[in-house]
DNA sequence: CCTTATACCTCGAACTGAAAGGTATAAAGC
DNA sequence: GCTTTATACCTTTCAGTTCGAGGTATAAGG
């Protein structure tokens, strides 16, 4: 079943979210400044890019949100569901499968017969 | 045009097409059914996909082309000129970094101090 | 005060890549 | 002889993502 549709290179901003959230709940600008920081700025989303995603990741029911005040400003912190736990297996795989396949060629040369 | 952001994770059918013309001159169909097999199916990109992207190739210097009869039939053999094994370079640095950085934050959890 | 940093948000533009369609020849099947 | 399949090229249209720019508001520092 060779996944066809969604441009096959697509959804890393939704992987990388998830991924963060694995770990701690987390707000939204935190979020974009620790990707940037942890790629060392190869990887840069923009706010434009993060909060869609985490407003379509809760739609689907992939997070959930807690708005707290925090030293009089207002934060909007995120969790993984159990939904969307499953989703990150689910798209870490894909993730895999998609650069290992590019590795695959990039190797290449002369496939000897692997697999 | 100004370059906008070019999405970080683009250019990769470009970047096959680059390598696997790296090491012998191929044809545009051949390519497509190449890129097929040699993913398992996992990535394959259409005749919409390619073509254009050969095109673009050959406009910017990357490869040239040559067409010739073969068997009553016409083909269009492409080669890596000088310009597209830099640009091949380019693209594949460039890919090991995103990958590389995508990986640092899948395998993140706590990041010792690295950089 | 006024600028900077925090923190949220949305919209329009741009770019890809996917799908589908279009042409033409050769070979194989009926 | 005719039609389907495979080869081989090509373009246009469409949908989905991501980007950038802009917009609001509070707190803190100069």
């Amino acid at each position: 079943m060779a996944t066809t549709n969604p441009s096959f290179m697509n959804g890393v901003p939704e992987l990388l979210v998830l991924r963060l959230l694995r770990g701690r709940e987390m707000y939204g600008y935190e979020i974009v400044q620790e990707i940037r920081e942890e790629t060392g700025e190869v990887v840069s989303l923009g706010e434009g890019v993060v909060y869609p995603v985490l407003h379509a990741l809760e739609r689907s029911g992939a997070i959930t949100s807690d708005r707290r005040p925090v030293g009089g400003r207002s934060r909007i912190y995120y969790s993984l569901s159990p939904t969307g736990a499953a989703r990150l297996i689910e798209l870490t795989g894909l993730w895999s499968r998609i650069t290992g396949a590019v590795q695959q060629v990039l190797v290449g040369g002369g496939r000897a017969g692997l697999v």
